[in-house]
DNA sequence: TATGGGAATGAATGATCGTTCATTCTGAGT
DNA sequence: ACTCAGAATGAACGATCATTCATTCCCATA
């Protein structure tokens, strides 16, 4: 075994080190049973180094949510935002396949995903990081939906409803792709999403 | 302060005493910072009566779980085979408003259940708790909405798919109320629940 | 009323884990 | 090549917590 150098790097390289670490962790241990010494060596480095760079464990958790929450909804808005160019139509398309894609789909992101969730009803730390960038997907989305309503002259059709039903049933459906996998598939849960939107949105999907 | 005394009661009620304590200690502190101390104080006990009656913490919580899932899923199949009576949209109302009323979306039994979930990934025995009773409510929900297809001439409905979807949207409804109680009431959420299973079987609800 | 089986107690134990900080080591700047 | 600011290390500490078990106490039974 080649014995390991020790490495000087940025220090924002080596924090995006441990919240991954972390987020391997989660999803492999649990958020409740992840200790310091687990995350420092899973992230090859020694268990002071946590301290150093995220003052406590504490620090650290919420730090690594306040990432992954960034990440999904950062990807959702883009989206929705981004391709301003593209139609109604395709930027509808493309939402369902981020959802529920490879990226976002992976066991390790929805276990952190929900292991937070979790212990939210406990901890409004957390209810409140999430709550930041879930409020701005959820406003998003709403507008989206306002402009399809519109092109598509969807008649009785309330856009804060169908967002607030959508987003439900997208969780739903991360929840049982993770806790009974075997129940379900990504397709299955791809054209359960899709039927959703395309009875809503006939003319859009 | 009057002094407690101490009192000898049938096992089943102790158990009993502390499953709920448990619920209640995970609803205010999370499943992750709860401790032996904190349950049995909570169920007015002493320290070393969980030993006795649960061999060990992890059982405790085993039994926890186990006992919120029959719950659960319990009275959802029993509205779902009791009332062989009634008609089918009465059982298709009747188990709206079980999943979005009262007994089920109190703050403490949602924040028991996503506690658990957020652990699932992690925990394979809790999934299997669960997923005992979870497929048994599933194929019971599976063909109540079979029949429901059949009476209503619903042409390419699939009975399975719809079921999943339910449960799916169900689910993240419940995870909307708990989470974010503030941008979603239970009102809506039975709205959105209606309008989903109205889209599917327009002359059953 | 007397008594034994066993329910209930809680101080003590040992293990685990977060945090600290004296020390070591690196590499950019001179 | 030399230096030193500060990045990285990990042994040690103290706090927390699950579990144990010797002891106390209740109450059904006789």
């Amino acid at each position: 075994m080649p014995k390991k150098k020790r490495q000087i790097l940025p220090k924002e390289q080596r924090r995006q080190q441990l919240i991954e670490a972390t987020i391997r962790c989660i999803a492999r241990d649990g958020l409740g049973s992840i200790t310091m010494h687990m995350v420092t060596q899973e992230a090859g480095l020694s268990l002071g180094i946590a301290n150093l760079h995220f003052k406590t464990k504490d620090n650290l958790l919420k730090e690594t949510l306040r990432s992954v929450a960034e990440e999904y909804h950062g990807g959702q808005i883009a989206i929705m935002e981004g391709h301003r160019t593209a139609g109604l139509a395709d930027r509808l398309a493309s939402l369902l396949a981020f959802q529920l894609g490879r990226g976002v789909t992976q066991r390790q992101k929805m276990a952190v995903w929900f292991a937070y969730y979790g212990e939210a009803g406990a901890r409004p730390v957390y209810q409140k990081i999430v709550s930041a960038s879930d409020r701005m997907a959820a406003l998003t989305l709403e507008s989206l939906f306002t402009d399809i309503i519109e092109e598509g002259q969807y008649k009785d059709a309330n856009p804060a409803e169908i967002a607030m039903g959508y987003s439900a049933l997208i969780d739903g459906l991360h929840l049982a792709l993770l806790v009974t996998p075997r129940e379900i598939s990504k397709r299955q849960a791809k054209a359960i999403a899709r039927n959703f939107l395309h009875r809503a949105f006939p003319r859009h999907i």
